[in-house]
DNA sequence: AACTTGTTGACTTATTTTGACCATGTCTTA
DNA sequence: TAAGACATGGTCAAAATAAGTCAACAAGTT
């Protein structure tokens, strides 16, 4: 049993893969009666799934012949796609928002799972002793965290 | 005297078994439900049982529809090699030796190019925040390290 | 007895779905 | 061409649903 809002993202990857641009337009009020929804549901659907963290860029239009537009973010070379990920890590990031963005990049295929299992290992290394040894108070451990993560995923960027 | 833990721990074991894929996905609630327990009681199941440091990433979501994803990464034939990088490590380790290390896993192919790097980077990592940022003598450093590595590398261990 | 592991439940946080109300375009017509 | 009708999309918050955390207490081990 998949969520309404699994299938209208999964419809709207499918149109990326039949598309051959690297970006979709669609319309909210008839996306919402194919899936028989509330149109606000949409919107719920791309902020949860089609952010910049996850890649996509969205523009509209309201208003007669209004539209949705959502592209699929490009990178050019390593160094670009390595400034994208140290602007989604910051300077503090937490546990949780930290396996998320884990979790994303390897469906995207940035990292294998052993990569990310790696990483996984390291990060919780790092909170234990931060936590246990050196009684860090939290926001410190977030920018630990920060740092290490972006160093890791700069570099994976960079190989 | 089985305790719950061991019993649902055994049966997530079996769904593995029973799955194809190397991921299964269950309810919390209804997991709970089975085995007439508290819904936290399967979070300390997973705490203890299905870490990352035994070889399990796992993936959840909270509200309607919620699940928890647990990937196997490794499986139980690989003990007798975790030991085996438990014995090189031993309790300390300089950045030398742990270079070396990894350059002869690499090698040998236990780990690929990209992990070693990512370990390396993780290494490098904690032994400046040790020198920098806590003044860790020396050996305090290597033990770390030693730590870590061993944690990394059995978590890993499998082919 | 001290320490580790397991069990429980009250409280917290996150996600999805829905709808009422708001903002901004285009089109028609006087 | 200005006003109003019509057509879209956006925002926000409530309700429903489900998972996570934490700390106290219990049971088992050493």
């Amino acid at each position: 049993m998949s969520s309404l809002t699994k299938v209208i993202g999964d419809y709207i990857v499918t149109l990326f893969s039949d598309s051959p641009k690297s970006e979709i337009v669609l319309r909210r009020k008839d996306l919402a009666e194919k899936f028989g929804c509330v149109p606000s549901q949409i919107n719920y659907v791309l902020r949860s799934r089609f952010s910049p963290e996850q890649g996509f860029l969205i523009q509209s239009q309201r208003g007669g012949h209004g539209f949705i537009r959502i592209m699929q973010l490009r990178f050019g070379d390593c160094d670009e796609y390595a400034e994208h990920l140290e602007e989604l890590v910051r300077d503090a990031i937490s546990e949780q928002e930290a396996r998320r963005l884990m979790v994303i990049l390897q469906e995207r295929g940035v990292v294998s799972p052993r990569e990310r299992l790696l990483v996984e290992v390291a990060l919780r290394n790092q909170e234990e002793q931060g936590r246990v040894l050196f009684d860090l108070p939290p926001y410190k451990r977030d920018t630990m965290r920060a740092d290490l993560l972006k160093k890791i995923l700069v570099s994976l960027a960079m190989s």
